[in-house]
DNA sequence: TCATAAATGCAAATGATTTGCAATTGCAAT
DNA sequence: ATTGCAATTGCAAATCATTTGCATTTATGA
């Protein structure tokens, strides 16, 4: 009758408790159409009347990230980490350097491209990460946006 | 008569003065092969004899960064930022996950790919950038290497 | 219900990077 | 070469995200 049943499974498969506030930290991701930094978690958390510290909110965030249940990403010009949840699979992101809004994009044209390097560089080619930048419509024009 | 005529002349042009410790870090970072955080390009110069502070260093960065002189990256599992010398324009980065030596691939398979996105997405692309990550053939087969 | 390991809160530590300010230095004009 | 001033630097302290030690609480399986 739980409607995070999706990933209250892979918690219990992983041997990770099913806590309420790993659920709710979870939820939000779930609910984000965005990844988000831990802090916007708390305060998301927060206005929800969720009781939460910040060193939870981190444990969390690595534990969920070591189960392969959310992704760590970092973007330019923000040192802080952000954090998604997966609802798909190899993901790249597109982000604006205008308002920083992220927009994941799903497919990628990589294929065949990490098999060239492999026998170029010698390398075991494990994964990567793709990030592209430039201005969304909305931050096209006046390009003078801060967040 | 200097041998580091090539950004001399950068440096001035982009109205920054060229100072003992400016040259010295790009030095530094010009004849090494890997990218390097801040902490070992101090250390680098104090074995050198020459006497600066991190916080010189760090601003130096940051300048000779805008002046797109060198340019400052950040690998997966590494809380620092590291910085390399412009040598070539664009390029892309295959880290090895065992040893953390990182490759620098001069050829870009993305030529075609922003321009799909741009039409697919509304944004105007600027740039992007890449990382791959594996195993480099000292560190395959013992997979326990830590830096 | 109980036992126990895992999860949590709290406060303090960390570690990279940044900043305010006073002293120094590069460089252009004299 | 000398001078003047803004840019650069050193130093110490501040920041800020993230981590950690430890005592307390909680989820889960027996």
């Amino acid at each position: 009758m739980g409607e995070h049943a999706e990933y209250e499974e892979k918690l219990k498969k992983s041997g990770l408790k099913s806590t309420k506030h790993r659920k709710a930290i979870l939820d939000v991701l779930v609910k984000s159409n965005q990844p988000m930094a831990a802090e916007q978690i708390y305060l998301t958390l927060k206005e929800s009347k969720i009781d939460i510290n910040m060193s939870t909110v981190y444990r969390t965030l690595e534990s969920l990230e070591q189960i392969d249940l959310i992704t760590k990403i970092s973007i330019m010009d923000d040192d802080r980490m952000l954090f998604e949840y997966n609802k798909i699979g190899h993901r790249h992101y597109l982000v604006c350097v205008g308002c920083k809004k992220i927009i994941t994009i799903k497919n990628c044209p990589l294929g065949s491209y990490e098999k060239e390097l492999e026998s170029e560089t010698d390398f075991e080619i494990l994964g990567h990460k793709l990030y592209l930048y430039g201005y969304c419509s909305e931050c096209q024009g006046s390009q003078m946006n801060s967040r």
